[in-house]
DNA sequence: GTGGTCTAGACCACC
DNA sequence: GTGGTCTAGACCACG
């Protein structure tokens, strides 16, 4: 069941987009798997069918799912999309961090610690 | 004088508070400074007075700048908030970086190369 | 036997069209040779009847099958208004083909060289 | 002016898009020109702006036009995104044609022929 | 039942 | 004025 944070500035569908994502990435949807048809997750989630479906419209057209008539929906049996798409995402994201952090007047030396330091903070907490 | 790109997704006023920031951060605009008025940087820029007032009142919201009625603004002669407030928001970003690409199932390793590796494609560019 | 892939976009009914015409394209189907039953190939390949009906329904329509109620379907005892129905549509396709890459700007010999790169790649692989 | 065929079978949206695309390709459109605006091209053509809306969307997550909120939408500044889009269309065009053709029993070299006879047509007639 | 398209109308952020 | 999101409801093709 995919949770919807009305409050975000993300909008519905991208918010629907990237919760399929992390679930074909953490591996608990795998290729060919079914998902949950339009209007049923709609209805789980209530919100209009036609936000689900551009979700899904979106995701088919990144190669990550695959949508057949009458059918169904159900992950792209092959994958290669899905990488490419978090590379480039993930990219983005530090991209921006540094940028921003930049803007601050951070030196790199800062930024690096500052990153590292977040990043082994799990070591020792989990 | 500040650059606007029309080209860019972010908004008009979202780049002004972005450069006045950075202008502060980079020690070129200091406490108690004057800004443009709001007609004349509009003038300057040749943009709509109103995203100009946008801007402004969002920095003043955020604690960066002092506007006064018939008088203009200036940068704000206590600034040490600010510096927590982007603390803050640097960490954000980076805890969700390290969230989603640990999702998409990164190992740590991974991400810190990647990290590393745009943070230094500076070095041999600028 | 009939092979369907569910994970193509292309509906179900179809993939049974252009397997039948191949069939007889390639002789293996003649004119006058019986083809299994509506039930008999529903079973036989685990899909709805229906499915099957809506396809032998648009063979007959364009004359490539004859279906007489209580005995069958079987291939049609002539079949030269098929070849020429095919040449019609390759034909089309083919100008549709040239017409969208000169508007994209491709020169005639970009063109070629790229149809004729496709068309040998099955020679080595098959 | 865009021209609707509600005849076809391919979606309006998808009608708006390839013209647009088609547009560019030709050079009628440039980079950075401006596009009719949502709402405008919807008058224009007699359609619901939502249905415009979504070809923009498109065209603008393929990188072809770039949309920014209150100022409008135009022609991408770099269009390598649109020879790439261009490539793959035109690539899965011709796989097609030969698949066709090669169902309906043609040799490889029937399917040469015919193609080198039509790309030659224009030669004597225009 | 499934996905996909389109219309109509409301609302928001931005300029 | 601009683009963008969402809802509601109709219709189609497919199984």
């Amino acid at each position: 069941m995919l949770h919807i944070d009305y409050t975000a500035s993300m909008p519905v569908h991208r918010q629907i987009e990237e919760q399929i994502c992390s679930l074909i990435a953490t591996g608990i949807l795998r290729p060919k798997d079914w998902l949950p048809s339009v209007r049923q997750l709609a209805t789980d989630i209530s919100i209009n069918p036609n936000t689900v479906q551009r979700a899904y419209a979106s995701l088919e057209e990144k190669g990550i799912i695959v949508s057949v008539k009458g059918r169904g929906s159900f992950v792209a049996p092959d994958l290669s999309a899905i990488d490419r798409v978090h590379k480039k995402m993930i990219d983005g994201m530090i991209r921006e961090v540094i940028l921003k952090s930049s803007l601050a007047g951070w030196s790199k030396e800062r930024i690096r610690e500052k990153f590292l330091n977040i990043l082994n903070e799990g070591e020792t907490k989990q």
